[in-house]
RNA sequence: GCCCACAUAGCUCAGUUCGGUAGAGCACGUUCUUGGUAAGAACGGGGUCACCAGUUCGAAUCUGGUUGUGGGCUCCA
């Protein structure tokens, strides 16, 4: 049963697959015709629709866009065949003679035959398969133009690339763009505007993050919980500086691997120094303070530490890139022996964090050793099967990124995806084959000798920056009691009812939790709508009644209300809403604006 | 860094076609209103139209450059 369910979704996807690389050919065509000396790239089928790279005698602009998305209707309305050919080789060259990336691609193919299409006018080298005539492409729309390096090399031409989206039925397209606009609502940039979290000042500097107090409020929860599970679980927490000596960062091999990412040098008399582009090098600092003993491992060196690494301008985003971070790192060492328990302890450690957070999109994948790669491949092999018996022992899926580990060692990281489909780098464990033998970093074990220590890197939440953005995006804003800014508004009626509330307030804050009243001379509707756009959690409404009863009317944010309640009441259900740091079943931030 | 687009009040945006030195709503301030679950009313303050040049009698508007933002590409320890 399952299985042909299955077999069905699969043939449907294949059908779509197929329909959206056959409207790239009709994009293809649409474009052909208006500017007849067009020079095409490449064109395939896409998540949700599809792409093609033209290289164009002039830039193509957002208006551009309507006109040929018209063009295509009207090949898709006289529903012209698809007519597959094949040909060989030398006879494609001389097809495709004024066509350069065409003649690159002849070039590479493997084979004497090429299969050609042709729609119409537009004759296209493809592998196909298409649909067999362009009436079957139902719905689409041209998303946006954007510029692709020609076979993604930087040093390559610059081609202008049309994204489009498609599907097998108007309801489902609309259904795909309203999604597009959900993702909007939730971006993170937009949310931290809205909810006054933190700004990012053209002035201040270009990916620098300006924590404001609500989204300050936020870190530190996060912050107080993530040091308690640390101390908790076995972890030191220590604090190192934000500039060292350069020479060190020579030692670890940082200058040489990854200058792009290191700001100038300063000069501190006549000394070179460099923001920390990581934490590593502090924590080792401090292990090699005295000399380790087999029976002293494993150490857990944990510290939010704050790293600066140039990001070049093209790529920073809101929180999510940045030039300057607080990563929740921490630096294992321990015996080879211990790694399998570590390894473990991290994922266990990792895993309840997103639990705790309410994720449930994420992704486990194991990255291999790389082209290039420090350390033995025994070394590497053992180590990676030592990650993967640890990820088993975890009892959930993974996979298997072949080549994708750091050059110092395998990997194992966990994807989060973005409300925008986006899939971020969060908590991430890598085992480091290269400091511990640059700085010997060893430990004397039983047999009165030097070894040296197995070093793990590793994240949990990633940086707070990302965290914080993909935390806004997960609840659209609308925070888990424990995590909101403002947990409680106290909405008096009247000024009559202003002491009651103040009263109220005094007791919640005795409580540590985050309680305001809402004071100003509005009537209760203002104030109601403004919790709401605010995302509060808990709205209390008190008047006369309750002030009489000693009661509390409260609204939730998603439009519930319930009857007046003692207010002794209402304080232990907040209390444990937070002590349980439950996650709210509610997520949506109530009536979009 | 590269391609395209964009930058007007704290925010969201009109105004730019065809050059004649700025507008709305929200927010903010004052006053009136003391109102029971998503916008009460009146009045008021607020902008070197991102920045620097150029063209012009005159530039928010045209041209060039710079910075930043957005969508992509490349990159991401």
């Amino acid at each position: 049963m399952n299985k042909l369910v299955s077999t069905s979704n699969q043939k449907r996807e294949e059908h779509l697959e197929t329909m959206r690389h056959s409207a790239s050919h009709v994009m293809a065509e649409a474009v052909q015709s208006i500017f007849p000396d067009t020079k095409f790239a490449i064109g395939p089928a896409i998540k949700d629709g599809f792409y093609y790279d033209f290289d164009l005698p002039r830039p193509l602009s957002p208006d551009d866009l309507p006109v040929i998305e018209n063009k295509m209707k009207e090949i898709i309305a006289a529903d012209t065949p698809f007519i597959r050919k094949e040909v060989t080789r030398e006879e494609a060259r001389q097809v495709f003679a004024a066509q350069p990336y065409k003649l690159e691609l002849i070039d590479e193919l493997p084979d004497e035959k090429v299969s050609l299409y042709q729609q119409g006018s537009f004759l296209d080298m493809c592998r196909g398969p298409h649909v067999k005539s362009s009436g079957e492409i139902k719905a689409f729309k041209l998303i946006n133009v954007a510029g692709a390096y020609w076979r993604g090399d930087e040093h390559r031409p610059m081609l202008q690339r049309i994204y489009g989206v498609a599907f097998d039925t108007e309801a489902a397209l609309e259904e795909h763009l309203q999604r597009l606009e959900e993702a909007a609502r939730r971006d993170h940039r937009k949310l931290g505007k809205e909810l006054d979290l933190f700004s990012i000042q053209d002035e201040f500097g270009p990916g620098l993050v300006l924590w404001h107090p609500k989204g300050a409020v936020v870190r530190r929860v996060i912050e107080d919980f993530w040091k308690e599970e640390h101390f908790r679980r076995g972890y030191d927490l220590v604090y190192t500086p934000h500039i060292a000596r350069m020479d060190l960062w020579r030692t670890s091999g940082h200058l040489e691997f990854y200058k792009n990412y290191l700001y100038s040098p300063m000069d501190i008399e006549g000394q070179k120094y460099i923001l920390k582009p990581m934490n590593c090098l502090g924590h080792i600092s401090i292990y090699k303070t005295r000399l380790r003993s087999y029976r002293d491992l494993p150490l857990r060196y944990a510290e939010l530490g704050t790293v600066y690494r140039y990001e070049r301008s093209g790529v920073l985003h809101g929180l999510s890139r940045v030039r300057g971070f607080t990563q929740d790192d921490a630096h294992i060492f321990c015996r080879p022996d211990q790694l399998e328990d570590e390894v473990v302890a991290v994922l266990d450690l990792a895993l309840f964090m997103i639990d705790t957070f309410g994720f449930q999109n994420y992704q486990l994948l194991l990255s291999t050793r790389p082209e290039k790669y420090a350390g033995t491949v025994e070394i590497w092999d053992e180590a990676t099967e030592t990650l993967r018996r640890a990820l088993e022992r975890s009892g959930r899926d993974y996979e298997i990124d072949p080549g994708e580990g750091v050059f110092y060692g395998p990997k194992i990281d966990i994807k989060f995806e973005s409300a925008l489909g986006k899939a971020w780098q969060g908590p991430t464990i890598q085992v480091d084959f290269n400091l511990p033998p640059r700085f010997d970093v060893n430990y004397v074990g039983e047999d009165g000798r030097e070894h040296p220590v197995v070093m793990v890197h590793r994240t949990v939440l990633g940086s707070m920056e990302r965290f914080l953005a993909t935390l806004l995006e997960h609840y659209g804003g609308a925070f888990p009691t424990w995590l909101a800014p403002v947990q409680v508004r106290i909405i008096p009626v009247a000024d009559r009812h202003l002491d009651y509330a103040r009263q109220l307030e005094t007791e919640l804050k005795d409580e540590d939790i985050r309680a305001e009243v809402d004071a100003r001379a509005e009537r209760i509707n203002p104030k109601i709508r403004q919790a709401q756009l605010e995302k509060v959690p808990y709205m209390l409404v008190v008047g006369d009644k309750e002030v009489e009863a000693k009661t509390v009317s409260v609204r939730l944010r998603s439009g519930e209300q319930t009857a007046a309640q003692p207010f002794a009441r209402f304080k232990e259900t907040v209390k444990s809403a937070i002590a349980s740091r439950a996650g709210d079943s509610e997520r949506s931030g109530g009536k979009a604006n």
